[in-house]
DNA sequence: GTATGGG
DNA sequence: CCCATACAACGCGGT
DNA sequence: ACCGCG
């Protein structure tokens, strides 16, 4: 693969037992979607969230490429503010990284909303619509369409995908202007208007236990330096191997 | 998932 | 040889 | 400073 050698190892280890899915599947899965979900990766520093015994096993974040990474991947090192260290991320350019990201166990693919030539500046704002316990996927629907309306109302159109957990994600494409703090004030502007439009479906409790049952969480704060979003057609850790999926808001 | 070290 | 263990994140806001 | 959260 382009001279970029690298090993695939457990290929019949079951990742998802429920629909009996194995690592090879996953990696199928990836090589099928690759020129579709590379484009969202490109020159984006990476969060990993690795499984190494699958959806339902143990798992771990992880950000620097550590030891072992093959010489040929491409890496972007950022500093740490809290511990002081360099980090060296991972930077999925090429299908062979991508598939030996998923031989790692990473299941889903975590890309920072800004990109590595202006790290300070995100190309886009989203909108992280989590449903509580007990909630009705029509909810979700209506909330989702109610941040689509208000967006419109200032101008703006928003792109939809399913999280592939039970949530809905909204974005919207940014010049390359803003600093993440007032791409987060944005956020939580636009999510109070919409909280104050639907009080009853919505919240904006960042406790979990003090949400109202039922209720679609509307969490802005994650428009933050080095916080990453499950990106599209990014395989998540269910039972029944689910996916992020765009839709057509029409 | 992999590297390392002990039994 | 095989098993056990170590290791793999961090920013924000509330208290 | 520490904790909950994602």
């Amino acid at each position: 693969m382009g001279g970029k050698d690298f090993r695939l190892t457990h290929l019949d280890k079951l990742y998802f037992p429920e629909p009996g899915y194995t690592k090879r599947d996953l990696l199928a899965y990836y090589l099928g979607v690759a020129e579709f979900i590379l484009p969202f990766l490109k020159d984006r520093p990476l969060v990993l969230h690795r499984f190494p015994n699958g959806a339902a096993g143990e798992s771990f974040y992880q950000k620097d490429i550590g030891e072992g990474a093959p010489e040929w991947v491409h890496t972007f090192v950022i500093p740490s503010e809290s511990s002081g260290r360099d980090t060296r991320y991972y930077v999925c350019d090429d299908l062979a990284t991508l598939l030996h990201l998923v031989n790692l166990g990473c299941i889903e693919q975590h890309p920072w909303p800004s990109r590595i030539d202006s790290l300070e500046k995100p190309d886009y704002v989203f909108f992280d619509l989590d449903p509580t316990e007990g909630y009705e996927f029509d909810t979700i629907v209506a909330v989702a369409r109610r941040f689509l309306k208000e967006l419109d109302a200032i101008g703006l159109r928003a792109f939809v995908k399913t999280s592939g957990s039970r949530g809905i994600h909204l974005w919207l494409p940014l010049e390359r202007r803003y600093s993440y703090e007032q791409v987060r004030t944005f956020a939580e502007i636009v999510a109070r208007v919409v909280h104050d439009a639907m009080p009853e479906e919505t919240t904006l409790e960042r406790m979990v236990d003090k949400r109202p049952k039922g209720s679609i969480s509307l969490d802005y704060l994650q428009n933050s330096f080095g916080k990453p979003l499950a990106t599209v057609y990014t395989a998540r850790p269910r039972p029944s191997a689910t996916v992020a999926t765009p839709l057509s808001p029409a």
